[in-house]
DNA sequence: TACGATACGGAACGCACGCCCCGGTTGGCA
DNA sequence: TGCCAACCGGGGCGTGCGTTCCGTATCGTA
């Protein structure tokens, strides 16, 4: 590769890393390739497709996530943990809270280590059974984008939290 | 008025109606004068906006809502079932998801009975004091959204009930 | 240094949408 | 029944987006 092309790459991904946490999924093409100071052509030379940018720019923070989702002896700890830094990372930069959303292979992975935490959470009688993966999923994509609305994230965090470990109603 | 005119707009209200529940504000406009059997241009002689007709159609379940709010003796309950109302509307249509989104006065009106009600369940000791108007606006628009991408309502609904009635934790 | 491969940038395309305009049609009153 | 105002439909405009194309500039090598 040559090294101008290399450099490129570099300003598109860095560019690419701010826009996208500071607006998300949804910001245009080419903005991320004016704060670069290419053009857009030269963002599609190195990535064949908005997504593939995105996912360039959360793969390695998604995968770090699931990777410290390993079980421990209290499985309620664990769910509690990971959603806390979803929360957390979500609070701080937008594009999390399109990682759960946006189709791709690493939102499916996020979706699969979330079941697993769930399944063992409810087997461990930490949280109500009646909660399927599906839920969880929907929840937490609910919670995430409200954090961008003016909403107190920890208080939301702490909501759903609890509500997750009440025992269902008559 | 004319008669043929009346018929037209009762047609395109009507057709708006099945659209705007199945799909939610953002189906398409010539969808619904499609629909209808019209074209767009005969939306745009009853209705100046697309947020007009929406408001339109949704107007008159909305008000309902926010008169079914009085105050009782027990604020708590007041809330909880106020939010089932609305979590069990949303559930069947999707317009309600976004009559609690979409920039308009009947919105508003919405948020701020929202906001009545919270505020007088935390008095009642009912919900936890930390929750701001906000918050549960926030919280709400996430849950009624989740509701249409395969998540259980009646669980969803549950989780967030619960969380509102939460100590808060140390 | 000269040349070919590589990469650049931005104009342009295709699409979808909200919204407007206008020639043709229709309804209802005299 | 004839006429005029009201109304209709759909083609078209403007916008914003993701994506592609291609003439030009640049890099690295012989």
């Amino acid at each position: 590769m040559r090294a101008d092309a290399a450099r490129n790459r570099e300003k598109v991904l860095s560019a690419a890393r701010e826009l996208f946490a500071e607006q998300g999924f949804d910001v245009p093409l080419d903005e991320i390739a004016g704060r670069a100071g290419v053009g857009p052509g030269t963002v599609y030379r190195h990535f064949p497709t908005k997504q593939a940018l995105f996912q360039a720019v959360t793969e390695s923070r998604v995968q770090a996530m699931i990777s410290s989702a390993a079980p421990s002896e209290d499985p309620g700890a664990d769910l509690t943990a990971f959603l806390t830094k979803m929360a957390g990372e979500a609070a701080a930069k937008r594009d999390m809270s399109d990682a759960i959303a946006v189709p791709s292979e690493l939102r499916d992975s996020l979706h699969a280590t979330l079941g697993g935490l769930l399944e063992r959470a409810q087997a461990a009688g930490a949280v109500r059974p009646d909660i399927t993966t599906q839920d969880l999923v929907a929840l937490m994509k609910g919670m995430l984008q409200s954090m961008h609305e003016g909403a107190n994230p920890a208080v939301l965090l702490e909501i759903v939290l609890a509500g997750l470990q009440s025992s269902r109603k008559p």
